[in-house]
DNA sequence: AGTTGTGTACTTGTATACAAGTACATTTTA
DNA sequence: TAAAATGTACTTGTATACAAGTACACAACT
């Protein structure tokens, strides 16, 4: 698989070499400890130093490598990246649901449950790459429902490499626990519910299930046999 | 004042360009909604495009520039921005002291201790740089003890902007309000007290109160007559 | 006077060249 | 044989050139 080229549209090259070596480093094609190299990377991808420069950047920025003297080290996406990253979501997004369930919310759950049928119909057309791309869709439009920026945008700074991630294990998910699906997409449903309880308990505990589940079914797609 | 030099060592151009780009914005040396160019800016720091470039990469991801097709639109620093910087620093610091508190933090308090102890000798020697400095260290401390690398990724995200922000608001503290300094330094104390009393509920009203006193002195200090 | 077309000056994205630094391989010396 | 010195091939940071796109000023036309 590689990266969705739909999801490629408008961006410049810099952009797509970044989305494509953040997919390979995700997947564990790139080796965690390998170096990287902008004169080796323009040559692989038939371009110039400086949109490879510009996309190692924003790799490092995202904590996938580490920008040396010499060459780029690959860190890659541990147990503990994955856990981490779900723990600083679990943290904005619980407070946003918090915040946005101390008023009438039935516009955003009617977006909200759009969302869910369009997961629905992704499954239906076994399309996984549609499927991640609703599933972190929800979660967005509450984080911009907030219209706290600054959330947002730390949320935005997380959002390419969990969404490379989900891509990756939902494209497994399809795959191997087909039957699952429909259970994910249930569990999106009481998100809302939660939502709409404007109970901080019930939000705090909903919230805390559903990432345990996806922090869970995103490491297990993502790891290979012999762990990290 | 400018950016303090001695903070400028071992960084490229392009990272020291962000920095008295970032200083001008933030001070509203640079106006809000004003239109920044690459080649202007090369002539203005005497640079090529490529650093300026760089430059104006990191003060986009800050969110106090928006690049566009044709020029970096400024968007500033406005007081929304000051207060939901200060909410994202809550979350995550209320968040780690919470879990910090929970395992015996005498080795810290006593390293937090020391960082006050520069403060004061920052105040007594009349030096706001250094005060701000050790200001914000005494907060990156707590950070870093949690070892929870994803959200010291999102603190450091956070720090260039709130340190400048920081630095003026102190500059301008040190000339107006110096008899109020050593309140300041008695407040980060009492979050000391709070790691300790491993009580949540005092550790929440001590950063809420802590951050609503750090967010009004910032604002206030940045803010021109008229208000934006 | 208003609208349309053309030209110009600007912007950024990308390609390429150069300089300085780094790391390793090879040669020289003791 | 081991240590030191030298050479080479690589790296990145920065400078500069080129192409494509954009926005505005000016000229021509109605």
């Amino acid at each position: 698989m590689n990266y969705p080229t739909s999801w490629l549209t408008s961006m410049s090259i810099g952009e797509k070499i970044a989305c494509e070596v953040r997919l390979k480093i995700i997947r564990g094609d790139i080796a965690v400890g390998s170096v990287l190299s902008e004169n080796h990377l323009a040559k692989d991808f038939g371009a110039s130093r400086s949109p490879v420069r510009d996309a190692l950047r924003v790799l490092a920025n995202e904590g996938l490598i580490r920008l040396e003297r010499m060459g780029a080290v690959v860190l890659g996406l541990s147990k503990k990246d994955i856990e981490e990253l779900y723990d600083v979501r679990i943290l904005i997004e619980t407070h946003l649901l918090k915040t946005l369930s101390k008023t009438d919310q039935t516009s955003l759950s009617q977006e909200l449950s759009k969302v869910i049928d369009k997961m629905t119909m992704a499954m239906e057309h076994r399309n996984p790459i549609d499927f991640s791309y609703q599933d972190l869709l929800f979660h967005e439009l509450i984080v911009i429902e907030s219209k706290h920026e600054r959330l947002l945008r730390v949320w935005y700074s997380l959002k390419p490499v969990v969404l490379t991630a989900l891509l990756v294990a939902t494209a497994k998910r399809f795959e191997v626990d087909y039957d699952e699906i429909q259970l994910l997409i249930d569990k999106h449903k009481l998100i809302i519910d939660a939502l709409l309880s404007q109970d901080d308990h019930v939000i705090e505990r909903t919230l805390l299930e559903h990432f345990q589940d996806t922090r869970t079914t995103v490491y297990d797609s993502l790891m290979k046999e012999d762990l990290q």
